[in-house]
DNA sequence: TTTAAACTTGACTAATTTAGTCGGGTATAT
DNA sequence: ATATACCCGACTAAATTAGTCAAGTTTAAA
C-alpha cells in the first residue's frame, strides 16, 4: 500500500502554493525550486489542478499560479481526485456485475476492505490544505 | 495507492481458514478452490504466514493448515506485516538522516503523511481476524 | 513398505504501472 | 519584439507485481 509520488508532489506543491499565496502569482519554477521536484513534472499536475478548479493560472510575463479558493476551502481528497489518485483495495468494483473473483458476487472479504477505503477517504476529506501550511518548519 | 493482491488474497484465505477451522486442518487446496486463489500462490503465502506464527501446519495425508491463535486474537496488522506489505506515503523513512527530499530535514508535508500512516494503522490493528468471519454471507 | 497427499523452496518471467523526459507549441506583460 | 511562463501529447526506462515452474521433503494411511 504505496502513494503515489504524483499525489505527494502534488500535496506538496499546493502546499507550498498556499503558503506563498500573495496577490502575485508563484511560478512552478519557484516551487520546483523550493520542493525539489521537477518543473516538467509540475507542469502536468497543475494542468490536472487547473481542470480541476483548484487553481487558477495567469499566462505570461510575471505569470504563475494562484489558488482558486481559499486554503480553508480546499480539501485534501479535491486534490486527489484531480491528480487521479484512487484507493484501490478491491479488484472488483461496485459498478462491476461480475462480482470479485468472476465467481460469487461478493469476495468473502469485500466488506472489510470497502471499510478500509471509506475509512481513507474520510481522512482526506477531513484535511484541508490550510491545516498542512504551518505544520511543519519551512525548509 | 492500492493494496497489493498479495495482502488481499492473504486475508482472504485466512478468514476462510477461520471460518472452517474445526479440529481438522484445512488444505490450501480446498481454500484455493473455495476463493480462487492460485494454489502455487497460496502456498508461498502460507510459508510466510506460518514463520510468522500466524498458521500451523500439519503434513503428510489429512495434512492442511490450522490457526495458531483464536482468531479473536490475530490482529488484521499481523497478517500485512507477516507478508511484508507495508504503507508507504513518504520517500524518506524514519531512520534516514538525509532528510525527505535529500535538502532539508523534513519536506514540507512529512506530518502530514506520517499522521494519514497512522490512520490507516490503526484501522488494521483495531480489525481482529474474527470480525471478518461473518461479515458477508459465504459464496 | 509403498504411495499419495500435502507442505517447502528458490528461481524465473510476463505484464503493468510509475515517474519522469522530450519537444514543440501558445499567450501575454513589459 | 521578446522573454517568460503556461500548455499538451507522445514516449521510455525502471521498478514492481502477480504468478508460474520445477524439483524437492515429510508423513499418514493402505
Amino acid at each position: 500500500m504505496k502513494l503515489s509520488s504524483k499525489s505527494r508532489y502534488a500535496v506538496m506543491a499546493l502546499t507550498d502554493l498556499a503558503k506563498f499565496n500573495t496577490k502575485d502569482p508563484v511560478t512552478l519554477r519557484d516551487i520546483s525550486l523550493r520542493q525539489g521536484i521537477s518543473l516538467v513534472y509540475l507542469e502536468q499536475l497543475f494542468l490536472k489542478l487547473k481542470k480541476n478548479k483548484i487553481v487558477k493560472s495567469i499566462r505570461g510575463k510575471k505569470g504563475g499560479y494562484i489558488l482558486n479558493r481559499k486554503a480553508s476551502e480546499v480539501k485534501i481528497s479535491d486534490i486527489l481526485i484531480a491528480v487521479d489518485e484512487r484507493i484501490k483495495t478491491i479488484g472488483c468494483s461496485k459498478q462491476s456485475k461480475q462480482g470479485c473473483n468472476g465467481r460469487s458476487s461478493k469476495c468473502i472479504t469485500h466488506d472489510f476492505w470497502e471499510e478500509l477505503e471509506d475509512h481513507i477517504h474520510n481522512f482526506f476529506k477531513k484535511k484541508k490544505l490550510e491545516d498542512l501550511i504551518n505544520q511543519t518548519r519551512f525548509n
